[in-house]
Order: structure tokens, then C-alpha cells, then sequence
DNA sequence: TCTGGGGTCCTAGGACCC
DNA sequence: TCTGGGGTCCTAGGACCC
């Protein structure tokens, strides 16, 4: 068995540094100079921080901290509103710019991605990984308008970490055959995928440290954790990672809408309101990535932070406000049927997507009634149409003239 | 301190089919 | 007769990430 290694991969991670911050103040320019900036949270309260400035950090404000704690760390911080539209143009300007650099380049979420520069030695004068990393992050900041922290080495994993020693607006590079001694530095908890409930875990079985980790061998991991889990964990502690940086535009797993809201609901009619209100906002987002969705899913928070769902599936991708509404509604029933309690949460997913265009599934012993008709689909189509060119307001929630 | 909203992935049990 | 095994789909719940 002769096998020539793999070339060792060369991977940067480009994260943004306090995105909706920085997306903020280019929303309104009178924020420019305004150094304690906490982004999230509502007027009203019941929000978490979706961002902090650098400068609110320094009071130990973080995210998806109560923006009440946040505001009592730091009482002279600006709270403002996530400005989406602002968030998703630069999104977009970033994976544009980082494409740029290589075919090899994906977003992984909205303020990171991922580039394997593997065999882009020549284009870049066979210069330090690190060089590179530097020229890509002034090249974002003058196409983009945001500074980006980057992190370099040999996979995804190791790329993603050394960010987050390069942040703010900084590059760390680890180098090749240094995996291991780097992670070895970090603290359990810093490890993407070792949550709070896994962390803790670990702590009642006396492992506080990567270094008690690695003493672990397979069989233990594999009894506690089983087989995939165990290996997950023995790989990530020593820095090892096959994942590649894939591109496509894959089909989303699922299209959501939820809202938590000011007060918990509990009568027919607010319920009735907000699931219609939801449900018109999932249908609308996927039909504008063109999808249709076999799956919908109705979700419910109780006051003391349960989270329960009902889901169905059909037989035939629906895309429409009248074929999805009566199903939410009706698995809104069953879930307030079996917990009648006031509701804090409400969401709905759509999932099993396909696209708009795939061919109908239809055999012979398909002789069940269209859940949706063709008119349906025009109608929607319609008041997707309208709302484009005259906004969000010009037609009511599912278009649905005439009450629904 | 009183806990957002958008997602992904995994597990486990039961139905159903071969 | 009283007993199989594997694969796939569906549902529910939960951990985790940004």
C-alpha cells in the first residue's frame, strides 16, 4: 500500500468582527463614532444582545447576553435594531469579495466563510499563507467596508480557532505539523461542537483540559458517547479535520419564521393572528429562494421555556399560504390540545424543501385531491409580485384578499 | 440576569416494506 | 408458527452554532 500524501491544505477563515456593529453604524452613519454599541434586544424587552462593540465588551457585555444585564453592565450603551437589509447587502459583498481569491471559497454563515488557497501557490508568488491573509483582509476592507479577523492553517478546524486569537481586525496563522500543540492551548469549551451541555459533562467526569481529553482512549469515548461522537471528540482535541470547503448552492434544509412576543399569548384570536402572521412570512421567504416545502412545522415556547413541535408531512410540495395555513393551524390545535398553556413562542418551519420547478410526483395510485391548486400558486405568485414593487404592506399577510 | 431568531445535525422509536 | 433483519421514512426532542 503506497499512497502519496495529500498536499497539506491551506485554509483561512474570515470572520467578521461584531457584524451587526459594524452593520449599525454603516445603517446610520451618526453611530460612526459612537464606541458602545449593543445591537439586539427590543424596546420593549425580552431580547438578547446580538452584537456588542468592542468598547461594550470591555464592560463583559456578550452575545446572547438579556439585554437587561447587558444595559446594567454598560448603562451608556446605544441599543439599536439588527438593520437586516444592511446585514444581508454585506453578506452578499463578502462572499462576492471572497471568491475573488479562489473558486474554494463558502460562506458558512452569515458573517464567516471558509477558502482553501491548496494549490494557489503559484498565483500568489508562493508567499507565506499569512501574507496572503493580510492582502485578503485590506482587499474587504476597501471592497466591503468591514474589517475581518482571519485565521490560517491546515483544516477548517485549526482555521476557525486561530481567529479567534487574530480578532480584533488581526491575522493568526498556525503553522503546519503545530496543530496539536495549539489545541492543547485552549480550554474544552472553546472547541466548536463542546457546548455548555457537553462542557459539563466533561467536568463531572473530572475532564477539565484538552490534555485529559487526549488521555482518554477510544474504547472509553466509545462507551461514554458511542461510536461517531467518540471519534468527533478524539479527532477534534488533537486539531485533526478532513472537512472540505465545499461550494454549491445547496437547497436549504428548512425556512423558518418565529417570534417570541411582548406578552404571552393565549387567546384564540392573538394565537390565530400570529400563526397566520408567521406562516405568511415562512411561505414568502421560501418562494423567494424558489422552493416548496413538504414539512410544516408548528413550534410553541411555554412561559417556563419548554419547546414543543408538531410537524406533518405531505405527500406533495406545497408553496402557498392556503394549503400550508390550515395545516399549521391544525397542528396548533393538537399542541394546545395536549399543553393548554399560555404560549411565549410561537414558530413556523418549513422543511422537505424542493424546488419550485421539480417535476410533480404522481403515480397511478395518486388519486388524492391537489392540496393546492394551480390558481393558488397564481395568487401567491401575484401578491409576491405586488409586494416587491410596493413593499411588505401593499397586501396583507398571505395575500389573502378578502380575510382568510 | 430571565433568557432572540435564523439555522444545522444527531438520536431514537415506530411504521412500513421487502 | 411466535419470530428476522435491514432500509427508509416520519416524528419529536435536543444540542449546538452565529
Amino acid at each position: 500500500m503506497s499512497a502519496s500524501a495529500p498536499p497539506t491544505r491551506r485554509i483561512l477563515h474570515v470572520d467578521v468582527d461584531a457584524m451587526f456593529v459594524q452593520c449599525a453604524r454603516i445603517a446610520d452613519p451618526a453611530l460612526a463614532n459612537e464606541e458602545l454599541i449593543v445591537v439586539g434586544g427590543s424596546p420593549e424587552g425580552r431580547g438578547v444582545v446580538a452584537s456588542a462593540s468592542y468598547g461594550c465588551r470591555r464592560y463583559g457585555v456578550r452575545s446572547a447576553m438579556p439585554m437587561a444585564e447587558a444595559l446594567r453592565l454598560c448603562p451608556r450603551a446605544v441599543r439599536v435594531g439588527v438593520s437586516r437589509a444592511v446585514v444581508g447587502q454585506k453578506h452578499r459583498e463578502l462572499e462576492a469579495a471572497l471568491g475573488r481569491w479562489t473558486p474554494l471559497a463558502a460562506m458558512a454563515s452569515v458573517d464567516e466563510g471558509y477558502l482553501d488557497l491548496t494549490g494557489c501557490e503559484a498565483l500568489y508568488d508562493d508567499e507565506p499563507l499569512e501574507a496572503t491573509a493580510r492582502r485578503i483582509q485590506r482587499a474587504v476592507r476597501e471592497e466591503v467596508g468591514l474589517d475581518v479577523s482571519i485565521g490560517g492553517g491546515s483544516n477548517k478546524l485549526i482555521a476557525k480557532l486561530a481567529t479567534s486569537l487574530a480578532k480584533p481586525a488581526g491575522v493568526h496563522v498556525v503553522p503546519a505539523g503545530g496543530e496539536a500543540d495549539f489545541v492543547a492551548t485552549l480550554h474544552p469549551g472553546e472547541i466548536p461542537g463542546f457546548g455548555p451541555v457537553l462542557v459539563a459533562e466533561l467536568k463531572r467526569r473530572g475532564l477539565d483540559s484538552i490534555a485529559a481529553l487526549r488521555a482518554l482512549d477510544m474504547e472509553t469515548l466509545r462507551r461514554w458517547w458511542g461510536e461517531e461522537r467518540a471519534r468527533t471528540i478524539w479527532a477534534r482535541v488533537r486539531g485533526i479535520s478532513h472537512e472540505p470547503v465545499t461550494v454549491g448552492d445547496d437547497i436549504p434544509q428548512s425556512v423558518s419564521s418565529e417570534r417570541t412576543y411582548a406578552r404571552d399569548l393565549v387567546g384564540d384570536d392573538e394565537l390565530a393572528r400570529a400563526l397566520l402572521a408567521l406562516v405568511a412570512e415562512a411561505a414568502q421567504a421560501m418562494r423567494k429562494k424558489g422552493l416548496s416545502a413538504r414539512t410544516v412545522t408548528v413550534k410553541a415556547r411555554d412561559p417556563r421555556f419548554q419547546d414543543r413541535q408538531k410537524s406533518r408531512t405531505l405527500p406533495e410540495p406545497v408553496r402557498t399560504e392556503r394549503a400550508i395555513l390550515p395545516i399549521a393551524r391544525e397542528l396548533l390545535l393538537q399542541l394546545r390540545a395536549d399543553h393548554p398553556t399560555p404560549i411565549r413562542l410561537l414558530g413556523v418551519r418549513l422543511s422537505s424543501l424542493t424546488h419550485l420547478d421539480a417535476p410533480e410526483q404522481t403515480t397511478l395510485l395518486d388519486v388524492a385531491p391537489a392540496v393546492e391548486s394551480e390558481r393558488d400558486r397564481r395568487l401567491a405568485a401575484a401578491a409576491d409580485a405586488l409586494r416587491a414593487r410596493f413593499g411588505k404592506r401593499a397586501i396583507g399577510p398571505g395575500g389573502m384578499v378578502g380575510g382568510e
